[in-house]
DNA sequence: GGCCAATATAACCGCATGGTCAGACTTTGC
DNA sequence: GCAAAGTCTGACCATGCGGTTATATTGGCC
């Protein structure tokens, strides 16, 4: 690769990497181009010469994130079985949630205020992978294969749960009296929430290693 | 009452109500000062006349919204029934969703913010609260009144799901291709997530006068 | 009525921000 | 080797912001 493309290309994952980051802790309006400058080490103009102006470098960032989202339920089909599929959804977002919450805050924010910068994406991508996973849930109900429940709020649910320990990681943190997540809140929290849900659908939740129904973690 | 003390209270009540839709609308940070005021009808420096700064007209509402909160799970006891108390609090918290979303929205980007306004309410209030009522949860199931569940996560989880519905209203309206809320959802969403969550831990629903188990809401 | 405190508001200030621009420097293709 | 194209950057600008101040107006109270 030439040397040129090289650095335009090194350089540009640097800044959206920076970007996140800075958007992350402090929202679209709460980030300065002068701030993602200095978190990349470069300097300001530099930014603006590769994005142009802030709304792109945001819609870059947000772009980036969402295209890597949901791909563990994308690739079931109504021939899976439904406890599986919907545990391993579970437990997949949670650990998302824990491990990268930044890329979960940004997207919420953007949805809060009313998606400014990412309608596209909800009504055309997003509104489709519903539908489409509706169908494979619709499926599993007509063959009596778990209660009836109605696909898209268990969706919504589902997300919503997961999330929650993104978005409101400092409520969680806090009312929990921890300083931050550990490996085995993972387990726990995605012992519990799956057993809910899945109990909620008439599931039976997979067979697990350790039990942990009750017991809150406490280190 | 005092014609100086009723201006008073008229306009810092009219403030915090502009105040209220800006937040909501902007978040901290995109809200200005100017905002607030010619919503309220009012120069700007008396908006700064009656809070200061911005900063405390922000924790003003902020304080507003919380301190009307989870009111009603409050009074339940152990000697209640459980699915009676979460089947209600879980469709109270949706109507509030539905019905009010702006306060929701606030608090939740504090919240993802890493609540830089509000961490005495979390860590005081709050944590609190949940351990209190975590008790009660911890005693029905001592008794055998529905399944061991960890009670924070219940909580959590009841919180995510309802407040789903206002937070992210943007994205559950154009995903659902809807244009806005109307009165027979909050039965419906209701239904829906009451019916998971206390499946979920065991409980039979509450008789409800239409069973909506199935049925997606299409007008 | 007259004085004082409370309320109201326009004008102003300093500062940070998004974005521009001219020009220096570097790489590429020939 | 050299010109063209691409990359880099300090200096700059206009704007909008939070907040102050000086001054005017109003209402309460004797």
């Amino acid at each position: 690769m030439n040397k040129r493309q090289q650095t335009r290309k090194d350089n540009q994952q640097r800044i959206l990497q920076a970007a996140e980051e800075e958007f992350g802790l402090h929202g679209f309006k709460g980030t300065t181009i002068q701030n993602v400058a200095d978190r990349a080490g470069l300097p300001k103009a530099n930014v603006v010469y590769y994005f142009s102006n802030k709304v792109n470098l945001y819609t870059a960032v947000l772009g980036r994130i969402t295209r890597s989202w949901n791909d563990v339920f994308n690739r079931a089909t109504a021939e899976d079985d439904p406890a599986e599929v919907l545990d391993h959804f579970i437990r997949a977002k949670i650990e998302q949630s824990v491990l990268n919450p930044r890329a979960s805050r940004i997207f919420a924010m953007e949805i809060i205020q009313g998606a400014p910068h990412h309608k596209d994406y909800l009504r055309q991508y997003l509104r489709n992978w519903v539908r489409d996973r509706a169908t494979v849930i619709e499926q599993w109900i007509a063959e009596g294969r778990m209660h009836p429940v109605d696909p898209v709020q268990l969706i919504f649910m589902i997300w919503a749960t997961t999330q929650h320990y993104a978005d409101f990681e400092t409520q969680v943190l806090t009312v929990m009296n921890r300083g931050e997540y550990e490996a085995q809140d993972i387990d726990h929290i995605g012992d519990c929430v799956s057993t809910i849900i899945l109990r909620g659908c008439g599931l039976e939740p997979p067979a697990r290693s350790g039990q942990a129904d009750q017991a809150p973690a406490r280190p």
